[in-house]
Order: structure tokens, then sequence, then C-alpha cells
RNA sequence: GUGGAUGUAGCUCAGUUGGCUAGAGCACCAGAUUGUGAUUCUGGGGGCCGCGGGUUCAAGUCCCGUCUUCCACCCCA
């Protein structure tokens, strides 16, 4: 019986396990570099975790199972619930700031499309128990650094940043009830995809007032952060939140990332849990979706039976970001093939056994902080395809065991760039390894 | 969940109005080549033609269903 991979998920054979780890150790090494610490939970947890902010329609979008304890559980399909559980459990004794990132697999029963699959890995970064921008900078920083050190400039990718904080004290100002913002994010998260007539028409739909609606496009259509704006001077509230916003470009000028940020009112994040800055990086031509998605939300450790801690981070999930390396030729140049730095190949079958005896040693000398690799042929075959077969591997050097080794210990090492050859006695080789 | 496209070797694909034993390139394996490799030549293994049903003397080819993949919508944590 013939049976296929499960729709939507993914089969990593070397070549893209090269990929993904390319991928996951530059996310690493970006979260190290800007000082944050790795956590990890179990891929499944209660169903009702998922439930507590997204109500019951989320749970046809997960997967979900009855264990034999009868316990409603659901494979993760984002890691910050578990993230608010975990740091709730331990908030006391945790010291802060707690800068964690995690690069978890997560499944999403949906159904797949471009940038979109049922299983996936995103690397997520968040900043807890900090209630000031300079969290949200570093947050936005890491994100840039990272995509910077692939290869992506300002000319590939934007980071759009927006203020949910400021979208809500601009429209209680402008006459709307706070009981009703969290229906009117969904709707003015689809300003960009929709012609403007429609958007129109659905946004009197949840505000019911023309005048609101301009008032509303208004603010949303001004693409530059600028106090001259008539909007600004709504509330206090605007203004404080005017000025967050306008700190925390001046904080990523200062990081020297500002080429890479700009304001969009337009990103709003349909999800009623952002509190604060609220951001996504996009690929400047608009073809794909986004590469990331983050912002602050100062709730959700208390709506999980926490504090209230407030917190801030980002999730970037591989499909849209592969592809966009991909896209623009970054991925290219990994080393797909496996490398070995010697292969240890004879002139005369009988020194098999000194091959393989040789080819441990090497081994064994390997150390944490300098690993080496080495092999010898299973096949015994002639002289040329042991020769034939470390060309294969892409050996760099290929050690060749012949009559000197017979008569003097001696060993032929040969360059299999170059092809020069030297040799030495096995002893001087081992010594300087 | 809705709609469109798709499926032939490991990969990329060809396969005539339905008609002999289903092909090519690449990849893989082996030999040419017993002390010098990566390019050359020769040979070889690989196919439930996605799966199931139907029409027909005859189906890779036509019809129906189903599954996968891709794309868009819904949703987007």
């Amino acid at each position: 019986m013939k049976i296929q991979a499960v729709k939507g998920t993914r089969d990593f054979y070397p070549p893209q396990m090269a990929v993904r780890n390319y991928i996951q150790d530059g996310w690493k090494a970006a979260s190290k570099r800007n000082g944050f610490e790795e956590y990890d939970g179990p891929i499944f947890e209660y169903l009702k975790m998922y439930q507590v902010k997204s109500g019951d329609e989320i749970v046809e979008q997960l997967f979900n199972f009855t264990d034999r304890g009868d316990r409603h559980l659901a494979i993760r399909p984002e890691i910050t619930p578990t993230l608010a559980r975990m740091v709730n459990q331990q908030i006391n004794t945790l010291p802060r700031p707690i800068k964690w990132f995690s690069m978890p697999r997560l499944c999403r029963a949906e159904r797949p499309q471009k940038g979109r699959l049922r299983e996936f890995f995103q690397w997520n970064v968040d900043v807890i128990g900090i209630d000031d921008i300079l969290a949200d900078a570093e947050v936005i920083f890491t994100t840039i650094d990272y995509l910077r050190s692939a290869g992506l400039g300002p000319d590939d990718i934007k980071a759009k940043i927006s203020s949910r904080r400021m979208l809500a004290a601009f429209l209680v100002g402008a006459g709307i009830a706070a009981d009703k913002l969290d229906t009117i994010y969904p709707v003015l998260d689809k300003k960009p995809k929709l012609p403007p007539a429609a958007f129109n028409e659905m946004l009197l739909k949840v505000v019911s007032d023309e005048n609101l609606v301009l008032k509303i496009n208004d603010f949303m259509e001004c693409d530059k952060l600028s106090d001259d704006d008539e909007w600004v001077d709504i509330s206090d509230e605007v203004v404080a939140a005017y000025k967050e916003l306008d700190d925390l470009f001046g904080l990523l000028r200062k990081m020297g990332v500002g080429d890479y940020c700009v304001y969009d009112p337009t990103i709003v994040r349909g999800l009623a849990y952002y509190t604060g800055p609220v951001f996504e990086v996009h690929d400047v031509k608009g073809e794909l979706r986004a590469v990331c998605g983050g912002g602050r939300y100062d709730n959700l450790l208390k709506d999980f039976g926490g504090p209230a801690v407030s917190a801030t981070g980002m999730g970037m999930a591989d499909a849209v970001l592969e592809i966009l390396l991909s896209e623009r030729g970054l991925i290219d140049k990994i080393p797909a093939t496996k490398s070995l730095d010697y292969f240890v190949a004879y002139t005369d079958s009988h020194l098999l056994q000194n091959a393989i005896e040789l080819t441990a040693k090497i081994r064994e000398s390997a150390k944490p902080d300098k690993t080496q690799n080495a092999e010898f042929s299973y096949k015994k075959g002639s002289f040329g395809k042991l020769l034939k077969q470390a060309s294969a591997v892409n050996a760099s050097k290929c050690i060749i065991l012949a009559q000197e080794y017979i008569d003097k210990k001696e060993l032929i090492i040969k360059d299999m760039q170059s092809g020069d050859q030297q040799s030495l006695t096995e002893r001087d080789f081992l010594e300087n390894l």
C-alpha cells in the first residue's frame, strides 16, 4: 500500500533540511545577538486554552482530539498561549525583563495556499514585563536584524508600523463607543485588500455614519506620521499615543534600521488583543502575504489567569520567508550537499583495515569546538573508483594509503580542489589534526 | 467551508482523431579505468499513467467520483 504525505505537510529531505536549518540557525543567531533566551513547550495543550481569546470558531481551524483520559486537546496553532501559561506559572521568580524566543512547529487545519501550510515553523520573540516603547523597538529591531542578516535590504522589505492604541484613541475621540472597537478592527484590517467603495460600504455597516467613514478614511490614508495632522489633537490619549509612536520611530532610526520602517495606519491586525504599537513586515513589491507580524499585547497574561503584566512580541513563519528568500536568490548558496573533510582511500584492498582504523582516529580527534568528519568506502572497489567516490561526497581532502604506507607509514594527502599531493607520516598527520 | 486548475519514472516533461511491449533529458547504479577523481562513452535498474468506477472490441488519452498538489476566496493567531 502506497501512503502519501498528509495534505499541507512537507517532507524535509537533506537538501530541504539544509534550507530549514539555514533559516532556523539565522533565527537563533539573531535572537541570541539581541539577548533573547530560548524556550519551548509541549506540542499539544488543552483545547480550551485556544478558546480563551478566540472563541469556539477557532476549534474548526485547529487539529484537536480527545485522549484516552477524555481530555480535550489540540496541537498548538501558536505558542503565545503556552508562553503566557509558562510565564504566569513562574511570574514571581522570573527576573525581568523576560526576553524569550522560540521556534515552535505549529499546525493549523486550514486550506493550504501560497505561503500557508498546515504544518510550519514560526520564530517567536517576546519581551514580557516591560511597559516601555524600548521593548517594542527591540522586538522590531531584532526582526529586522535577522532579515537584514539573511540578505534582505530596505528595497526588499519594509516594516509597516502603526499603533493600535492610537487607532483606538482616534476612533473613540471621533465618537465611536469603546465597546464597538472590536467589531471595527477586522473591517479596518481589510482596507488594503478591498476596493474603496466596497470598504466604505462595509465600514458604514459597523459605524453607521457617513461622516465617520470619511474621517476614518482620512486617518488611514495618511502615510506620514506628523503632529500637524488635524486628528492628532482629538484627545490627550491620541497625543500620548502619537508621541509614543513617534518615539518608536526615533529609536528605530537610532538603531540604524530607519530605512526599513514606515508608518502605515492600515496595519490593524484582526486580533483583538493588541494594545499598543503593531507591525507587519511585507515584501516591498507587495506580492506575498506578510512575512511576520506582531505588537504589544498588555492584557494577555491577565486573560490567562495571571497578573497584569505588559508584553510585546512578534511571530514569523518559515513559509513566506522561504519563498521570499528564494525569489531573491538568497538560499541558492546554501551547501545542500554533504561535505567531508577527509575521505580515506587505499590502493590495495588489503589496506582496508588500516583505512578503517585511520578514519576512526581522525573522528576521535574531533573536538566540540573543532568538528571534522571522515569517511571510508563501504565498497571494496579499485583505487580509481574510490577517488571517484571521494569526489562524489564532496571531500576536501583524500588520504591515500599506498605502498608508502606499507613501507614507511607514510600517507599521501591529496587536495581534491587543486589536485596537489603531499606525503606525511601517519604520526605527524594525526598530531597536527 | 467555496471556486478554478492539476496529476505519466526520484525530478522536468513528451505521448497524434482512443489503437502494437508507455518514451526522452536529468538523476541513480554498473562497466570502459587494478596508483589518481569531478567532463566522456557504453550498459542497466526503475512506471498500479494518483486512486476507484463507467463508456468502448480497445482507455495514459473520453465520462463520473475521490484524493493530492497549486491558485484565489473565507479566515489569518
